[in-house]
DNA sequence: GTCTATAAGGAGATAGAC
DNA sequence: GTCTATCTCCTTATAGAC
């Protein structure tokens, strides 16, 4: 089962550690096509072209991580019919990045990367890829967030969304990168933690 | 003076808007000369090669950037010889981030997503480069705030301006992007001090 | 400093056999 | 579905004339 698995989830498992350690520009189909041992039209035939082979690389992982931050979402609010604590709201969408791009699988290791380059990336096809994604996501917290602080206005809520995701992001594409010696290692769920109270007590001084 | 210079600024102010707005890898030496109206070979004479044009370019920017982040820092701890305020230290280095990379200039635009990309960029050249601008610069701030918050732990700190630096960065990258059509427009200063207000208090509430 | 010409190689994609 | 062979194009870099 650590090997065989088939040729199109060969490419896909090999193309994100690739695509996430060089950047997909640096990548060529054919470092892929080598490294997973599968013929160099492989890619060509099972995906049409390098360009889809990123975005189904991308979205192999954005679809379920989004569907999961819905899931906590739903779940929050259905405990609470009056409106879930903003604290809960944060992490519906925060605790899932760890978990669905999680630092136990390489590849997972690997997506943080390559959504970073996705988000500096000019290329169309990714910034639709990129609002088609989180389009449904944004607008269901937003409404939550809402609810949460009335005495908010939508701006002051998205503009904190961004801040908040904003941060999530950068901490999980170098939390492991430019530490000084003296830092001592923290859980990654602490790290969590840390970032829903910072988050929260944001838009709470908004 | 809108057009003539010397080739070398022409290749640097060409080089870095495409750049930004096509990603390094898919930018060829050919599309920056012939944008620069230089000579194909002159980027080669002038600096080297592509990768050292890309550090140059870089370095145009981020060098005076931290330059006044620095001597803004230095401008309140003079001020303020008990230690400066909290929001005082996040302003010192938030504010810079507009000044410089402002959003006046095209290579001012340009520049916030060719930091994004140096971000998920795993070239080691690049990795160096980022640590040399940043390291001074953190180790001062990490200084100040710490003597601002007596109360948290160096590594608190160091993982809230961490979460700062990343809101700051992703509201630079995507401010003019990904925005739903009800959203109101506001102007950055005061985008600055909700980052600023945001920031403090998730310090303080850590 | 600037230019032309070219070297030397890697890229993505596909036709057509098996 | 897989493979080989190849087409076509573009890349960085440089040698050497002006």
């Amino acid at each position: 089962m650590s090997e065989p698995r088939d040729t199109r989830s060969r490419i896909l498992d090999v193309a994100e550690e690739l695509f996430s350690e060089n950047g997909v520009d640096r990548v060529s189909i054919r470092d892929i096509t080598k490294k997973a041992r599968v013929n160099l039209a492989a890619i060509n035939y099972h995906f049409g072209s390098k360009e889809d082979l990123i975005a189904a690389v991308f979205e192999r992982r954005i679809v379920p991580m989004n569907e999961a931050r819905l899931a906590a979402l739903d779940a929050v609010e259905r405990t609470s019919p009056m409106g879930p604590r903003l604290e809960d709201i944060l992490e519906s969408f925060i605790r899932p990045t760890i978990q669905h791009s999680g630092t136990t699988t390489a590849g997972g290791k690997a997506f943080s990367k390559l959504f970073g380059r996705c988000l500096s990336e000019p290329s169309p096809e990714i910034e639709a890829l990129l609002k088609r994604q989180f389009e449904p996501l944004s607008e269901r917290l937003n409404a939550a967030l809402t609810k949460a602080l009335p005495k908010l206005s939508r701006s002051d809520i998205f503009w904190c969304l961004k801040f908040t995701f904003g941060a999530l992001h950068h901490w999980h594409l170098t939390k492991d990168r430019f530490l000084p010696a003296w830092l001592a290692k923290t859980e990654d769920e602490e790290q969590i933690k840390k970032l829903i109270a910072f988050s929260a007590a944001g838009f709470r001084a908004t």
